[in-house]
DNA sequence: CACAAGTAGGCGAACGTTCGCTTAGCGCCC
DNA sequence: GGGCGCTAAGCGAACGTTCGCCTACTTGTG
């Protein structure tokens, strides 16, 4: 049982004082900087690795005006895209030595308190992956002249960079993939309408009809908010309104198991009576019944890039704005009637 | 298109020199300590925020010997579980206004690196959750010396306060419903078997079969190592050497799945033929076909428990170990039989 | 009117680093 | 043998804070 202050932690000038030199040497030798006899080097290093020297962070960056740390805020660290997004990020910044702090903006709020937290630890650089913070002018306001910031998302204004992948692409491939297994009545289940994700893959699905020369109708889309109930009311919903209906493109794999629910429950065979197609790969479309054709993202290699942009981006002091996407494509199982 | 040393951010020192006062009356003025009066104090604070002063943590922390920072040793963000965990973590922390800075540890590894790359940061204290270090002895010696801690696994030593779920109970729990409702042949998939959970939540099976006068069978339990395809062959296993069996608890949601996908290529209904329970009560399981039948166990709560802990550790300078375990309950579905 | 008691603000030091300049000592060469 | 150049090490300053102590001015009081 210890009470007040924390210890103090053993300091270059301890180091010093027990090898009989200044501090300055000490930390030219830790730092491998300088010329100092080998004698002395050795006799450092002996002492510091003794006491258990563990060098102050703080410190360095106060004077080195960098603390090789970047942010990260994200919406829902359990959400699984999100998540997977995150540990391609983590291990990229831990790969080049950057720390990351995580902070997450609750569902409602807009993330004012996020920017400033992350802005008083003087971190090098942040990665937004909050989607709702799409619309949030004041938040990119802040970014766009302060720090490097690499978005997942849209930040209004421009001025930030963005990594993500082409989701128009992936609600053509999705769509076409159905009309080439001779759909004709195709519908869509898709996400929160105010998210540019949810109109760019609703833009996919319209192009893909297009090309086909297939009539968009409005009454074969409806709203799954991204979520397994809401998917589910979705499909019954559009049996009622059409009932002529054979496919369904959900824009995730989350709504795509709703919709393989409800068809379950409204007694229809799956891909016989209604195929269906999903998006976004997560580990569970390989192991639904039957097994989900989808589209798969990389969230992984998009948290990666997203990562090694922005510390390219600190390393060089560039700001210029970059847009990267990465490639999506088809995974074709059962669902669907397969390849 | 900016080059070199980062931007110096505004400091006290800024904020002084235009309201005409010395830097340490802005800092009282800006922490509301000492006696300054209205008029100068509104003077500095409306300079102050013109100028878009932000406060330099790295340097407040250097005296103050107190980062207001966590570190965040986790195996894996992706882990549906461990993701709640983190999440319930964060939250609180924020909370409390203090900052968290995550590593994982790669499966492999024994996060040697993981430790001292938060003791540079010199964090208050560090929250552990990654399973895989159970046994990692240099790092418990590690942590039972430097800072407080709080661990969602066990950790060699003692030493190191725990908080997590009563994994026995949960055994206890699943094995016994599956008793009641009448099942006298049950297997059982377990996880990894070098770890503690797995050990636990198998001896909880032991016992409700005990309890209940039944025979322990070895040959009724099969390597699942917590994943689908795994869990699927071990079903498989089961099912040639005990065609008696008519339940199986998985012991966990992910497992669960792999179980209800073999059986279904099997042919067997669930749960007339073989029913099914499993663990964690991932938001999955309320949605396989049929939903699942499973053990709550509280990753949120635990999450936000283990950081509420750790805090108060930091805030009272206690380091004496706790051992905090949450309740978990039956959450029953149709692949049991339902209620 | 002198003196105690407050109030407003200044000042030096410290936290643990890095960086650049200075200095002492030494061998070498012309 | 005096100046050159090199190596080893020291020293002061700075980074942006907080903290405790000191000082000068303003009041109030007997």
């Amino acid at each position: 049982m210890r009470l007040g202050r924390p210890a103090r932690h053993v300091s270059v000038k301890d180091v010093a004082a027990r090898s009989g030199v200044s501090f300055q040497t000490t930390s030219k030798v830790l730092n491998g900087k300088g010329s100092v006899s080998a004698v002395t080097r050795a006799r450092i290093l002996r002492v510091a690795s003794d006491l258990g020297y563990v060098p102050n962070l703080q410190a360095r960056s106060l004077v080195m005006r960098s603390t090789r740390a970047v942010g990260l805020i994200a919406s829902d660290f359990s959400d699984h895209n999100l998540s997977r997004f995150i540990v391609g990020a983590e291990r990229e910044a831990r790969r080049q030595g950057y720390a990351v702090v995580i902070t997450s903006v609750e569902e409602g709020s807009s993330g004012e308190y996020a920017l400033p937290a992350l802005m008083e630890r003087r971190v090098d650089g942040i990665l937004l992956a909050a989607p709702q913070m799409e619309e949030d002018h004041a938040a990119a306001h802040v970014l766009q002249r302060t720090v490097p910031a690499v978005s997942l998302h849209h930040v209004p204004g421009g001025g930030v960079s963005t990594v993500g992948s082409d989701h128009e692409l992936t609600g053509l491939l999705a769509t076409r993939h159905l009309i080439s297994k001779g759909h004709r009545h195709i519908a869509t289940v898709i996400g929160t309408r105010g998210r540019r994700v949810t109109q760019s893959r609703l833009r996919g699905y319209r192009r893909a009809l297009e090309e086909s020369g297939l009539p968009f109708d409005a009454g074969l889309v409806d709203d799954g908010q991204w979520e397994i109930e809401a998917a589910m009311a979705a499909t019954r919903r559009l049996f009622e309104r059409r009932p002529e209906m054979t496919a369904i493109f959900a824009q995730n794999d989350t709504m795509a198991i709703g919709v393989l629910s409800a068809l379950r429950n409204l007694g229809k065979r799956v891909p016989d009576d209604c195929a269906v197609v999903g998006c976004d790969d997560i580990e569970m479309a390989a192991h639904t019944v039957p097994p989900l054709t989808t589209v798969h993202v990389p969230f992984y290699e998009t948290g990666a890039e997203a990562m090694r942009l922005l510390l390219s981006m600190i390393a060089t002091g560039s700001v210029a704005p970059h847009k990267v996407l990465l490639p999506v494509h088809l995974v074709a199982r059962a669902s669907s009637g397969g390849k």
